[in-house]
DNA sequence: GGCGTCAACGCGAAGC
DNA sequence: GCTTCGCGTTGACGCC
């Protein structure tokens, strides 16, 4: 499997060289492509980085579907969530059926609650209600007002744990591709350390044969990856000795030949 | 008791 | 200004 086989899977990967203004604050911008890359000609700028994201990561179609749906299927919320648990700081979308709903299907209520204590319960959502929420998940990852209202409303669940199932649920699949992206980019690293110590080798052999443009510094040749001849101007063609010379087979790079392994054929991942 | 999981919270940012 | 999001964190719970 070759490395253009594996980038298929949906990820962009990206080593490369960020800009050091993208300052504080630009890391939570929403899903927007921070990679930096090195450009076609090896032009490298900024300081050294490593970047993951997904490619698929536009989630935001439903949140703008049906925002004014919110006001309608709101007009019952109840004026106090009081009486459901202490802990439960934070309640916009509710409704005084859903909180009957709540009381009655799970633990987040107590008996302890009535003695005034603060402490949060836990709620533990049943097999059917994360079955459910999974199989919503894979279809739509986000949810706009109006499927958050009917999905709670099938799970007896509250809008508000709905919207947090599904805030954790994104941020646990984030989670997991960044993992499997960073263990890819290991891999990659990996092989192309081997097949950087593979170079060298080849370099040393060469050396050792020595034959007449070997004598000049290895930094000053530039080679072809793909062809492995050996460029410049070319030698004569024309004018005079000293033009010629000054036009030597082996010319100085005019700039550092940065070598891409991820659009290189010769790069093993 | 340590640790992992996960629902829930708080905050800042972005979009409208 | 409101809503929703991502992100970091907290706290309850279960397992060892």
């Amino acid at each position: 499997m070759g490395f253009n086989d594996i980038c298929n899977t949906g990820l962009v990967l990206g080593l490369g060289f960020s800009h050091s203004s993208s300052s504080t604050g630009e890391h939570k911008s929403k899903n927007t492509a921070q990679i930096k890359q090195i450009d076609h000609l090896g032009k490298i700028t900024g300081e050294p980085s490593l970047t993951l994201s997904l490619s698929g990561e536009t989630f935001d179609l439903a949140k703008k579907a049906a925002v004014s749906q919110i006001g309608d299927d709101l007009h019952s919320a109840a004026s106090s969530f009081s009486n459901i648990s202490s802990g439960v700081k934070r309640e916009r979308d509710f409704g005084s059926e859903e909180i009957e709903r709540v009381i009655s299907s799970s633990r987040i209520v107590s008996d302890e609650d009535d003695d005034g204590s603060n402490a949060r319960k836990k709620l533990r959502l049943t097999k059917s209600q994360s079955a459910l929420l999974e199989e919503s998940f894979k279809i739509h990852s986000t949810l706009n007002p109006k499927q958050k209202q009917e999905l709670a409303r099938e799970l007896k669940l509250r809008p508000r744990q709905v919207e947090v199932w599904f805030q954790n649920r994104r941020a646990r699949t984030k989670l997991k591709q960044t993992e499997l992206d960073c263990e890819f980019l290991k891999k990659c690293c990996e092989t192309l350390t081997e097949e950087n110590r593979r170079l060298q080798k080849e370099l040393q052999a060469l050396k050792l044969a020595q034959p007449l443009y070997m004598q000049l510094p290895a930094a000053t040749l530039t080679m072809c990856p793909s062809c492995e001849r050996i460029g410049g101007g070319g030698a004569g063609g024309g004018g005079s000795p000293e033009k010629a010379a000054a036009k030597s087979a082996f010319v100085m790079a005019p700039k550092a030949h940065f070598y891409n392994p991820f659009t290189n054929s010769s790069a093993a991942c």
